[in-house]
DNA sequence: AGCACA
């Protein structure tokens, strides 16, 4: 029989924070294209202040992900750990501490310069923090002019660039395969199957390369279709909405 | 395995 155990007794204790720790990562993704399908995947759970990455050895295969409240980061939490991204399945815990962004919508953000360096004698306060590691030469991390909130507005936004998909003059007959337009061009197939497989049937989703932004998503029966199709109509990823038809027989 | 704020 199955029984969701509450994860209470465990052994992980990480008291809530809206911002959830990630490892078990894929480290072979690209950072860039990891936070983006982390954008894409977690969105759906509420709104993302931040999301962040390192390829330094240390911080290698983890992430971690703002949401602007708790409630979303336990929904993630529950709905994602353990889930398979990039062939690596994700383990996601509540981050131990508070994030950076978050500490300074508090006011209670204090710079941590002083953890590095023994405290100096003397009633010398220092302020001046040389940038140090910067020339690490990488530089791509916040590359994001704050577009991570991504998932609420679903029909205000029309098609960015106006781009028109094509709409057959008369909608196409249920089907169980779905085809799904207008997808940001980098968008990958992980990222479609992490919201696709969340609706019961899902069977698979196929891009072609040489067209990007259009997908085939596949269910079992056109009645789970229908159900994702409804779900998912709309759906933003990165700054477009997922168009979402039947595909032609 | 690894909890940061480039």
């Amino acid at each position: 029989m199955e029984m969701q155990e509450a994860n209470q007794g465990g052994g992980s204790e990480v008291s809530p924070n809206q911002t959830i720790y990630i490892n078990n990562l894929n480290e072979k993704v690209k950072i860039d294209e990891l936070k983006k399908s982390l954008n894409a995947v977690f969105s759906q759970f509420g709104k993302i202040l931040e999301i962040l990455a390192f390829k330094t050895l240390k911080h290698k295969g983890q992430a971690w992900v703002v949401f602007d409240n708790a409630d979303s980061a336990s929904t993630a939490i529950a709905k994602m750990n353990d889930f398979p991204f990039y062939d690596k399945n994700m383990r996601i815990q509540y981050a131990k501490t508070k994030s950076d962004v978050v500490a300074k919508a508090d006011g209670t953000f204090v710079p941590r310069e002083k953890r590095k360096r023994h405290e100096e004698k003397g009633g010398k306060k220092k302020k001046d923090h040389h940038h140090d590691s910067t020339q690490m030469g990488m530089a791509t991390n916040s590359a994001y002019p704050g577009v991570y909130g991504a998932a609420p507005p679903l029909s205000q936004v029309p098609y960015p660039g106006g781009v028109k998909p094509n709409l057959p003059e008369a909608p196409a007959p249920p089907n169980n395969i779905l085809f799904v337009q207008n997808l940001p061009h980098e968008t990958t197939p992980m990222v479609l199957q992490m919201l696709f497989y969340q609706y019961q049937g899902f069977k698979e989703v196929r891009m072609v390369e040489a067209k990007p932004g259009i997908a085939f998503v596949e269910f079992a029966d056109e009645m789970q279709s229908t159900v994702a199709m409804q779900g998912l109509q709309g759906f933003k990823i990165q700054q477009n909405q997922m168009l979402i038809t039947y595909a032609k027989k």
